[in-house]
DNA sequence: TTCGTCATGTAATGGGTTACATGATTAC
DNA sequence: GTAATCATGTAACCCATTACATGACGAA
């Protein structure tokens, strides 16, 4: 597991431009929901990380326009807060996030990591994405059947609470392979427009 | 955080009686649904901290029936297969384990956290249950509401996929809400019937 | 002047994962 | 005799969290 959730999350920002850490911890909570949080003790530790490895680089002291300012000489243009840093990736990290997002079909199992690559599938071909999500897909249904063999083992015996728990389980699981199942279906539309294009 | 949530767990099934380590391992995976997945890397580990805070301690070297002996005295009795250790709660562990599952309800927003502690509902009060349910959900609340408010302000110019990630994620916090829904009421048909009684 | 937000970082701590080591028992 | 399952553990590595330190800017 050579790259973490978060190290590929804040590449997949950083192809969108240079970006500051302060700005990067907000947008990763839009982009990948407030379920997502990161506190800075991991978000700066990453950058650097990424910065070591050679994906990333400080870039551009960060332009951001300096608002409302008629009279310019008078004070002097102070453009940071407090020196602020702007990272950007570089071309070997560009490289290396095509090949997590392309290659992370294969192994990946868990749900943070599939949802951050999900969260860039714009990147990547339709044939990918299918792969993908039906890799996601098996991998959910193969967690449903365990559900419910224990449930069949188990279910006279485990009380009220626990059965809850693991029947509201059961409902999440199938109701993340139904969004699955859309999202599939969508991909072999297009992927069908296309053909038919071809021709 | 004093406490893991492996640690709660495995208080709460020492609690019903004395078990060895991997068995623990397969009851845990059944009490808490298939997706929460332990290694014996992590577990052992905890069984020792356990031992070592004085919550659990080496009990007795855990009899389990050997089966289908008709003529008992020719074999040896060797009872375990390989030196298997029977781990059991202390008197401290479990006053210890109630303080947890009774006080969590005030501090914990994490899922994991939440779910372990549901999986050991039946120990505690109606009560105690009906703050912690409320509680989640109004967690569950603010969440919604922060995918919304982000939604509201980027919408527009997010791509396709990170939408459907995003509105994914909020009809899963929704039905984790419905699911809070039905337990809340289920919490208070049940006062209410002992509150009648009572009369 | 003080509060809220912007902004960057480090240190300590701790737990999880993987990989490895070891070994008994059962069933084929 | 060998594979599968039962069974316990350790060590290295790594990452996340928390708490802390620092500091500028804008507005009330």
């Amino acid at each position: 597991m050579a790259v973490t959730s978060l190290e590929l999350a804040v590449l997949g920002l950083l192809k969108e431009g240079p970006m500051h850490g302060y700005e990067l911890r907000k947008r990763l909570s839009v982009t990948l929901g407030p379920l997502y949080a990161v506190s800075y003790g991991s978000l700066y530790p990453c950058l650097k990380r990424l910065r070591k490895a050679g994906w990333a680089r400080e870039g551009t002291p960060a332009p951001k326009p300096r608002r409302s300012r008629a009279t310019d000489e008078a004070k002097p243009v102070r453009v940071s807060r407090r020196a602020r840093k702007a990272y950007e990736i570089t071309e070997a990290g560009e490289r290396f996030f095509f090949d997590q997002l392309e290659q992370g079909a294969v192994y990946d199992t868990d749900g943070d990591r599939f949802q951050t690559r999900f969260a860039f599938f714009r990147y990547l071909p339709t044939d990918i994405r299918l792969r993908a999500l039906e890799h996601r897909k098996a991998y959910l249904e193969q967690k449903l059947a365990e559900f419910n063999e224990s449930l069949r083992l188990t279910r006279e015996r485990m009380d009220a609470y626990s059965r809850s728990l693991i029947d509201h389980g059961v409902e999440t699981t199938r109701q993340d392979i139904r969004w699955l199942e859309g999202l599939i279906d969508a991909e072999r539309a297009v992927a069908g427009v296309r053909r038919r294009a071809r021709k």
